[in-house]
DNA sequence: CCACTTCCTGTTTTT
DNA sequence: CAGGAAGTGG
């Protein structure tokens, strides 16, 4: 046998070389579980059990998928081009492949573009106000409806549920026609129409079945119902499935994924077979016993779990009590410039915490001590304002029913084509049966009064479609043409900053063109499935980030920030024991994303948003934690300041 | 139609 | 306190 495998340790070799029937992989922080799966993929390659493009592996972002890919080609003589096609996807990317293949059989035309949250807002708010709901938020009304097609799969007549169909159901319905009118899916839909075709398409399912023999799924324990039914459903008679996970890490309740998946999957595949590993090769055993210590108190758990190390010796975690949430902030950056004084790199240091706008207090800071640092999250690259206009743009431009893009659009900037021109034209469009470009058309002669302004936008669109020039060339005419500089310049904040980031995104267009011939519509869906994980650690700065984004990475130095109870946990789940049990897993994840040292501060002094100070407790989860394990500072010494 | 004002509401986490 | 919605006057 190759000799790559030998630097694995016996769970790790079992966990490979068992390839046929089912498999459970319950992995540990830092077990090795990334190179678990890439040794997996390389050994049903090498052994003859399959082809490179037999098999499929879900990852839970494209960086870990991309990852995967670099550490297979390095170890398999594959060239780049073989191992840009290998199946390993997010299932959000899965989806979406499986949809422009069938996309007919979903009532889609090819051009379907994906909304992302902030567009399913807004369709939701003229949902709304076209219908008069006003007994709920648009951001509920939302949720709500996710939560129902989630549920459902996507059909509403299965919903248990009375009180939802009842209330909503009717909402459900307008929305869901809309998206398709829309010519448009959600990011629910690219994981519950596939399940749809595949469920009423004997046929395509058998091919779907034939063209994988293993199925590879990592990080299970965030899988939702549907994602687990897509795979059920693509899996073949022989069931040569593996997933892999850890139930103590499973952080996204709330988005709907469902620990009992990983948890029931050895009742659900009763002649699975388990391989545990449960050695840490990432963190020290001081933080190792830290965090047993903080697993071992959930209430709802898999039977026997410990975490062993392999005796890295470090510091004890330190948790540090401050003043207030600023001196606490003050504090992280004081302790951050002693450890690069000490030889630590900017970029192996990461400062997590529960929610984003703690972040902002860390940042000011960070600029007073002149450390350079990233956030990730927050507001992303591709929801910047000015960003998406551009993309409703190009939306709009292989779409042209796409009914939010063109609202955002059709005024910006300003073309005098307000409320009523929008209204009027959407009149036409319903009438005479048109997509809202050739709506456009028709009313640019119908009301003279408006003309202009269309005649403006349309040829702003037109540009687009000039199939003789790049993509980048012809977003680069766009912006001249409705002079989007000047317009950008007429807003508040920073005007320039606005114009690097479309710069930046038309950079990224030349980039995504580079790599191969693409339609507007391939780039726009690569633009769609961006996360905020997918660029961390490019250059050396510090990695600020929520608790949620830092699953999967690692860190040599991590300091959680503000760990006080109302935050974490959160106070809106102190009620119910399953939700604090996640807050509880989240805050697991935080520490063993660290490597060498851990720190965690809080304050019992915060100032909530309305400008009024808020008393805080030291967050439940460090209650009764033995000094022999942890350093507790209060920082009225001045120890670190 | 648009620019300006005032009012109001609401901080978890994100594909 | 901030960001969006709704209302007002040019």
């Amino acid at each position: 046998m190759n000799k790559i495998f030998d630097d694995l340790n016996t769970n790790q070799k079992e966990a490979v070389f068992s390839t046929e029937g089912p498999l459970l992989i319950i992995a540990g922080p830092g077990s090795g579980k990334t190179r678990v799966i890439t040794y997996r993929f390389v050994y049903l390659i090498i052994s003859g059990k399959a082809l490179p493009s037999e098999i499929l592996c879900i990852t839970f972002t494209n960086k870990a998928a991309e990852e995967m890919r670099v550490r297979i080609a390095k170890i398999t003589n594959l060239d780049q081009k073989e191992v840009e096609k290998l199946w390993i996807k997010t299932f959000h990317a899965l989806g979406l492949r499986m949809l422009k293949e069938y996309y007919a059989f979903a009532g889609l035309n090819r051009d379907f573009v994906v909304y992302d949250s902030d567009d399913q807002l807004k369709l939701v708010k003229s949902i709304m106000k076209e219908y008069n709901y006003t007994s709920i938020t648009p951001e509920r009304s939302l949720e709500t409806i996710q939560e129902m097609k989630e549920k459902s799969l996507g059909d509403i007549s299965n919903l248990e549920d009375q009180y939802l169909v009842e209330n909503f159901g009717e909402l459900y319905q307008i929305y869901q026609r809309k998206l398709s009118e829309n010519n448009a899916v959600d990011f629910t839909d690219l994981i519950v129409l596939p399940i749809k075709i595949l469920r009423n398409n004997p046929k395509i399912r058998e091919s779907f079945q034939k063209r994988w023999k293993y199925i590879m799924v990592d990080e299970f324990q965030d899988t939702n119902l549907s994602q687990y039914e897509l795979i059920k459903l693509i899996i073949n008679e022989n069931r040569n499935i593996c997933v892999v996970g850890d139930d103590d890490q499973s952080i996204y309740g709330w988005r709907g994924a469902n620990v009992e998946n990983i948890r029931n999957f050895d009742k659900d595949f009763k002649d699975c077979k388990l391989v545990f590993l449960d050695t840490n090769y990432r963190s020290t055993d001081e933080i190792i016993n830290f965090s047993n210590i903080i697993s071992n108190k959930m209430l709802f758990r898999r039977e026997g779990k410990i975490i062993k190390g392999i005796g890295n010796k470090g510091s004890k975690p330190t948790i540090i009590e401050a003043y207030d949430i600023y001196r606490e902030a003050q504090i992280v950056a004081k302790i951050i410039k002693n450890l690069v004084r000490d030889g630590y790199q900017y970029k192996d240091i990461s400062v997590l915490y529960r929610a984003n706008y703690l972040s902002r207090i860390l940042e000011e800071e960070f600029i007073k001590f002149g450390i350079p640092y990233k956030i990730y999250g927050g507001i992303q690259f591709f929801e910047r304002a000015e960003i998406k206009d551009i993309l409703a743009y190009l939306k709009f431009s292989v779409n042209p029913r796409d009914f939010v893009s063109f609202s955002r659009i059709i005024n910006t900037p300003k073309r005098s084509l307000g409320d009523s021109a929008v209204s009027k034209i959407v009149n036409v469009s319903d009438i005479q049966n048109v997509d809202l470009l050739e709506a456009c058309y028709i009313f640019e002669k119908q009301e003279p009064k408006y003309s202009v302004g269309i005649r403006r936008f349309l040829d702003a669109i037109q540009i687009l479609r000039d199939e003789k020039l790049s993509i980048a060339d012809r977003v680069l005419k766009l912006v001249e043409n409705i002079g989007y500089y000047d317009y950008l310049r007429t807003l508040e904040g920073d005007p320039e900053d606005r114009i690097d980031n479309v710069k930046e995104l038309i950079v990224a267009i030349e980039d995504f063109e580079s790599k191969g011939s693409g339609t507007i519509s391939d780039f726009l869906d690569s633009a769609a499935l961006v996360q905020p994980s997918d660029y961390i650690n490019e250059n050396n700065s510090v990695s600020l980030m929520t608790l949620h984004i830092s699953k999967g990475l690692e860190f040599p130095v991590v300091f959680i920030y503000n760990v006080v109870d109302g935050v974490i946990p959160h106070s809106r789940s102190l009620n119910r024991l399953n939700e604090l049990d996640e807050e509880r897993r989240l805050f697991y994840v935080g520490v063993t994303r660290a490597k060498q040292k851990l720190f965690i501060t809080l304050s019992k002094i915060s100032r909530s948003f309305k400008g009024s100070v808020e008393y805080r407790s030291p967050s439940r989860f460090l209650d009764g934690i033995s000094e022999k394990f942890i350093e507790y500072y209060k920082d009225y010494s001045n120890k670190f300041l």
